[in-house]
DNA sequence: ACGTCTAGGTGGTCG
DNA sequence: CGACCACGTAGACGT
């Protein structure tokens, strides 16, 4: 069946898998969707359910004398009993007592998200617009290949120096580390020269900012707004 | 009001935040809960919604005449506009076509969930059984605090020299960046001498065990199910 | 399939 | 409130 179904019962429930986790009887919202994913959730936690079973997975409603056997070692009335099994052999069991509501409902297929806004085009616009690091600066070449994986940009200053920039959405302590792993190979390649470092993105975390510079690296804060902006006008002018 | 509001509808969604999205219209389930959150499902993804609003935030139903507006500027009938303000000045704004189903739960409050077999636990184990590492090892302290934070394990080894031990579930590139941290900061203090690295982990990638050995960092894969049960028989000891 | 990196990560704790 | 860490992380993307 696709779509998704709407369960609103008290209900208890058990996940075995990698932790093992108990939900207590009560009141809850249960949703199985069209991938075969169950999901219990509460009023709060916001999109994020107490408990799940991801796909792909299969759901058993268990017959009617397995449900008053269960029934009768909790010492109380159930109106049905789901075992939901993952692939990795992990379980999720659903006891149900009273159900307020049960409804499905058909979506048919979703266009998908757009999205806008992510590292890649920050990386890109960085590419495009070199001078953002400093006046005659120039890109030699996206995702320069090293030995231990691609460095973002590969640019020249002013004075003809090789600099490697790593590119981050939110500049933290690793991207720094990565940076570093980077520049230490890089400048045992005679081709390079002296390979200088800079860690840009929208946001450094102080301690980032404090490790990139105990360490030579210059940090540079980037407005995307501004970056875009600058896209957008050299596109009037074409 | 307390609950779970639950809204199958033709809708098209707009997120502005760190990033910006946007959902065509299409048929989804609209899921409004008791903190105030708001997230748009598709009958896919497992428990993930495709768009959604955290709490803190404020849910405006716009009036007639704004939808009225909207649905002239988007040639389609709308039934309602939502529009979701988060507290980073994010916004999610839902225009509604036809409704299906509209309906309000109330749950109550849950019990909450149960866990068991996380990772404090791990470092606990180890901290109690130091021979794990070898014979005629012995624990200083846990948490044993440093400039830069607290090293999760200081113990010395047979030969009576400082061990920094580093404990994580999964053994990956940063724990050991982070471990040669602090080693680095400790050999510094002459107090403590040289100090060895230990890296501790239920699972080591091959990247992190080729890092670590590089730099002169021991690696432990730690069976937990063994640990645990070496408490367990202790256990019935006393 | 596995490894690596990103995420509007999310959620906790603790200073 | 911010920084740090773990997560049943989940997902995307490249090999």
């Amino acid at each position: 069946m696709a779509g998704v179904r709407l369960v609103i019962a008290h209900c208890q429930v058990d996940y075995a898998g990698r932790l093992t986790a108990h939900l207590p009887f009560a009141q809850r919202l249960i949703m199985v969707k069209a991938d075969g994913s169950v999901s219990i959730h509460a009023d709060d936690r916001a999109y994020k359910p107490l408990n799940w079973m991801s796909p792909p997975c299969t759901m058993a409603e268990l017959p009617a004398d397995e449900v008053a056997s269960a029934a009768e070692e909790m010492g109380r009335e159930l109106s049905g009993l789901w075992e939901v099994k993952g692939r990795d052999g992990d379980t999720l069991q659903i006891a149900l007592g009273e159900v307020l509501h049960d409804s499905s409902h058909e979506l048919g297929i979703d266009p998908g998200l757009q999205k806008d806004g992510v590292e890649a085009h920050l990386q890109a616009l960085l590419a495009e617009h070199p001078q953002t690091f400093g006046t005659g600066w120039s890109l030699v070449r996206r995702e320069h290949p090293t030995a231990i994986g691609p460095v973002d940009l590969l640019c020249r200053d002013a004075e003809g120096r090789y600099v490697a920039v790593e590119v981050k959405r939110r500049g933290e302590i690793d991207g720094v580390e990565q940076l570093t792993r980077y520049l230490e190979l890089m400048r045992r390649d005679p081709l390079l020269g002296e390979v200088r470092g800079v860690f840009a993105a929208q946001q450094i975390k102080p301690q980032a900012k404090v490790l990139a510079t105990d360490r030579g690296i210059d940090c540079l804060t980037v407005d995307y707004d501004a970056l875009r902006g600058m896209d957008n006008a050299e596109d009037r002018l074409f």
